[in-house]
DNA sequence: CCGCATCCAATTCGATACTG
DNA sequence: CAGTATCGAATTGGATGCGG
């Protein structure tokens, strides 16, 4: 019932969500679904160069597990799957925006336009 | 001369950030370097149980290099090495407690305080 | 189209012992 | 005290092939 893979080992909050979003692809996985809103399986692939199937796929199911993603399968032929984020998973993403904001600025070298 | 371990791969500045702080122990060193400031090897080491010597100075030598933690070597006998945070290492750490503030609503369960 | 199963490679981490 | 050296375990991710 708790969310995340190890529950109770935690020291902090940002450990706590660290454990959340680690993970090669979650943070892209997130960044892509938030601009967007709905995301099929294969556009999700698509939007992320050189994820393959079966980890894109693990990584989609653990955020759903955690609570971030929503998953809707619509059990058509062919098969059509959408993924769009939560209420959390909004808020999650919300709270990795200063992280992008400093990553942007001190490893990818860009500063913020004017002052 | 680019700081993190896989220049130029970055999708988004999260993604970049992410990148820094990835180590099992990395979020867990910045959160007690800044609470006090200043903080010994030995003393480290005491306040992230589980962590080994071996993991623990390879995850600051990172951090070192990234430049988000200063080291400052006494040279003494016996040994005396200092651990701090960067002003950019400062910058890092505000940009997570958003990040902690949600991971210990969401992922903790612990709601804010009152209203 | 969406995904699972299997096998394999790479990386990371932990345990232990040792050194200036 | 503050590390390094070596080894092995565990986890993660990639490649490929098959299935509803």
């Amino acid at each position: 019932m708790p969310v995340g893979r190890r529950p109770g080992s935690y020291v902090c909050g940002t450990d706590a969500a660290m454990d959340i979003i680690d993970g090669k692809w979650k943070v892209s996985i997130l960044w892509a679904l938030g601009e967007e809103g709905v995301r099929r399986f294969g556009e999700l692939r698509r939007l992320l160069p050189g994820v393959t199937e079966k980890v894109l796929a693990a990584q989609l199911r653990e955020l759903e597990a955690d609570g971030i993603v929503h998953r809707e399968d619509y059990a058509e032929v062919p098969p059509r799957v959408e993924y769009s984020l939560t209420e959390i998973g909004h808020q999650l993403n919300e709270a990795l925006a200063p992280l992008g904001v400093w990553g942007k600025r001190h490893v990818l070298g860009v500063e913020p336009a004017v002052r």
